[in-house]
DNA sequence: GTTCTCACTTAGTACGGACCTT
DNA sequence: AAGGTCCGTACTAAGTGAGAAC
């Protein structure tokens, strides 16, 4: 069988060294691109969350939101100007470690707030911080929201919801138990909402009901007995200082712990947490000693795997109701699942890669925090004595509540899960419009060929990009704040991300991409290029230091804006999507032999599937107990070598005996013989299949591609043809997802 | 134009249970 | 029954890109 060899210049050319030592090849890029991003993304602001009441005017509010945006703009731009002065006096800088040193010193403002993680009222965090509350107030609604009125606001909107009435007027106050129960039940035979009409531009439900997120469960003190020392002596601490603690005492023999970056952070939150003489006395983490507490944790948790079965069926069943109970809503009268219904718990913020906030205190998320969308009247109970943040109305997007996250502002959803009809119609127009990429490529190559030889500089790096986002299949690269790793894609690339070689291994032209991409997962790749290409990037590495911008009259924005224009709906992630599915397409048709057993097509279709997954670069660690588990194997096969061996020689000599006596019980005996030796053999020829694909898959990862970038249409397309069973190809949860390619792809389909 | 916000997709890892072997 | 391996799932971080705000 063919090796799948791809045309399209993957990354992993001589994979097998290339990411053996994946942190290591981490830390390396890491350290090369330093000097430009180290500066210390400084607190940007600390306005505090301030309590607006429900009766203040919107247009006071509004004003007051300009005003505070304004301040905040400007403070931002101070710092980034700081930032920038400080680097064109500096260029290497002294490690970031030293500035907070002496933090306890400098935190007169934290002296405050000793904070429970419960505590939401005015979190002072560094984060943007609730720009959102600038909805908050217009519509607050309490748990009888029926009675709110909302004028203008949500433009499109308005209309769709009030058509919504006459038809499916849900629950509440509307349809029955019983047709409900019916529903339900359809619903369990799926609903092939791809054969339904869609919905009209914007809108993506008329109606939403949920009962709400489920919330972390509550902290839970240590018993006396587990001890947290401090210089040797043993502290009681509070509650909330002792819960930070119990995160950190959790991951004691995690890599996070020996990470100064991870460690300064963790104990800089941690402070904030104490009480004023927690503070006091505990001044270096260094003198803390939680192994007490680690090896209680521990303890617990292999308690709980040696729980009895009883014990873990009760839990099951618990978690099962819980899943029955939240875990499902009900959207257009249908009953879907949620994606994600639980509320992340509080912890420490595991950020990947080089990630200047690792170790920071993730707080706990609290219904007051929470923002609920769903249908006028049917917003779901709060937990008892507490109130949602918000409950909003907006049919335009698809969460069913939403928080923000406090160590990186970002704002957190609860959405439906994959198999949906959101989702699902989502991913199906994806592909749709990768496919007519497919049907533009062409002349797409033509015009970004013609534009290497522009006069205007912009639009030959806006070529040569181009050109390397459809060849190599490269992320856009959107630019990214100072407080975040330091990773690339096309746009954001450096010149300390390339090098150029006239020569390399027998080629001409090379470019080496060497980079750390999305996930701090490192890139890289020998590319033998176009002479114009060389010599442009040639022109665009002129003059410049290893950490400016490769292209540097170019972003994402200005990208996606000329993609538009060739193509509707064009932007650099479909060449991702094109390109992936693309190939699983050509490597199916030229792998697969339609005479092979099942066992050899789905060697072809994984191989078909790993030269994606190589393509896009999609890696995993090794996995732990690879090394073993491939001796493991290799010792079957060699022991049923052995077994062949043996029982050829028995078919040998019982065939002889046949024919010498010709005796019908020696001609059975041999006709028997010859059946193992066969069986015999295709165990072998399994085992040998099993053992390939394994190695050749120890470093790449399937699953990411498999689920987002391969038109599933092409998988089950190719089942159908070639006789293999779906299952084959796609487990149950996968097979939710894509339900919608299973039933409308037939063997026909070609992407 | 630049910056920021919001919504949504894409990503790797940790973990636990099913299954298989000893 | 214990122990090892494999696989699916849950989790949540980290991207993309549109559009609003400045």
């Amino acid at each position: 069988m063919g090796s799948a060899d791809v045309e399209k210049h993957m990354p992993s050319a001589d994979h097998s060294h290339k990411h053996k030592h994946k942190d290591k090849d981490r830390e390396k890029s890491k350290d090369k691109s330093k000097d430009k991003h180290k500066d210390k993304h400084k607190d940007k602001h600390k306005d505090k969350d301030k309590e607006k009441s429900k009766d203040r005017s919107k247009e006071k509010e509004k004003k007051q939101d300009k005003e505070e945006r304004k301040r905040e703009k400007e403070e931002r731009k101070r710092e980034k100007e700081k930032i920038k002065a400080e680097k064109r006096l500096i260029e290497i800088k002294p490690e970031p470690v030293s500035e907070d040193e002496e933090m306890p010193l400098s935190s007169q403002e934290e002296t405050e707030d000793d904070q429970p993680l419960i505590s939401r009222t005015k979190i002072k965090t560094e984060i943007k911080q609730e720009k959102a509350s600038k909805r908050k107030a217009e519509e607050i609604e309490d748990e009888d929201d029926e009675t709110f009125e909302d004028p203008k606001k949500k433009k499109k909107k308005a209309k769709e919801v009030k058509k919504e009435k006459p038809d499916k007027k849900p629950t509440q106050n509307g349809t029955s138990p019983t047709k409900r129960a019916k529903k339900e039940k359809e619903e369990e035979e799926t609903w092939k909402w791809w054969e339904e009409e869609k919905h009209e531009d914007g809108v993506k439900w008329k109606t939403l009901e949920h009962k709400g997120p489920v919330f972390a469960t509550e902290y839970e003190p240590l018993p006396d007995h587990v001890k947290f020392k401090y210089n040797g002596k043993v502290v009681r601490l509070a509650a909330p200082a002792e819960e930070v603690a119990s995160f950190y005492a959790h991951m004691l023999d995690h890599d996070y712990v020996t990470k100064d970056v991870f460690n300064k952070n963790f104990f800089k939150d941690w402070r904030k947490f104490m009480t004023q003489s927690e503070k006091e006395l505990v001044t270096d983490l260094k003198k803390c000693d939680f192994t007490e507490m680690h090896t209680y944790f521990k303890a617990r948790s292999e308690e709980k795997k040696n729980r009895t079965k009883e014990e873990k069926q009760k839990l099951k069943e618990d978690n099962e109701q819980l899943v029955k109970e939240y875990g499902w809503c009900f959207i257009d009268g249908h009953k879907q699942r949620i994606g994600n219904f639980k509320i992340e718990p509080p912890g420490l913020f595991r950020g990947r890669g080089d990630h200047p906030k690792m170790g920071m205190v993730k707080r706990r998320v609290m219904p007051e925090d929470v923002i609920i969308n769903c249908h006028k009247g049917a917003a779901p109970k709060p937990p008892a004595g507490h109130k949602w943040k918000e409950v909003r109305h907006d049919n335009t997007v698809t969460w069913l509540a939403s928080w923000t996250e406090n160590v990186q502002g970002q704002v957190k959803y609860v959405m439906l899960n994959s198999a949906s009809r959101l989702k699902g119609e989502r991913d199906w127009q994806k592909y749709e419009v990768a496919r007519r990429l497919k049907d533009s490529v062409d002349k797409i190559r033509e015009t970004y060929k013609e534009d290497w030889k522009s006069k205007e500089m912009r639009i030959r790096q806006r070529a040569v990009a181009l050109y390397f986002i459809d060849k190599l299949a490269l992320r856009a690269g959107n630019e990214k704040d100072e407080d975040q790793a330091d990773t690339v894609g096309c746009c954001s690339l450096r010149v300390e991300h390339i090098s150029l070689h006239e020569q390399k291994n027998g080629k001409q032209y090379v470019v080496v991409f060497d980079f750390l991409g999305k996930d701090s997962i490192r890139y890289y790749n020998e590319v033998p290029v176009e002479k114009r290409v060389f010599k442009n990037v040639q022109i665009f590495m002129e003059n410049k230091k290893p950490g400016d911008d490769l292209f540097d009259r170019l972003n994402t924005t200005i990208m996606n804006k000329h993609l538009n224009d060739l193509m509707d709906g064009l932007t650099a992630k479909v060449f991702r999507t094109f390109n992936a599915s693309n190939t699983l397409q050509e490597q199916l048709d030229q792998l697969t032999d339609a005479k092979a057993s099942v066992a050899e097509k789905i060697l072809a279709y994984n191989r078909a599937n790993r030269a994606v997954a190589i393509l896009c670069n999609h890696q995993r660690s090794v996995p732990k107990t690879f090394a073993k588990s491939m001796e493991n194997l290799q010792k079957k096969i060699d022991d049923k070598r052995k077994a062949i061996e043996d029982a050829e020689r028995a078919y040998k000599d019982l065939k002889k005996e046949a024919k010498k006596t010709g005796s019908s019980a020696a001609k059975i005996a041999s006709g028997k013989k010859e059946k193992q030796l066969e069986k015999l053999k295709e165990q072998l020829m399994k085992l040998e299949v099993q053992a390939t694909d394994r190695e050749e898959n120890k470093e790449i990862a399937l699953g990411t591609s498999k689920l987002n970038y391969l038109d599933p249409r092409i998988s089950v397309a190719w089942c159908k043809k070639n006789d293999v069973p779906i299952e084959k190809i796609y487990n149950k949860t996968q097979r939710e997802k894509f339900q919608w390619a299973i039933d409308m792809a037939g063997p026909e389909f070609v992407f």
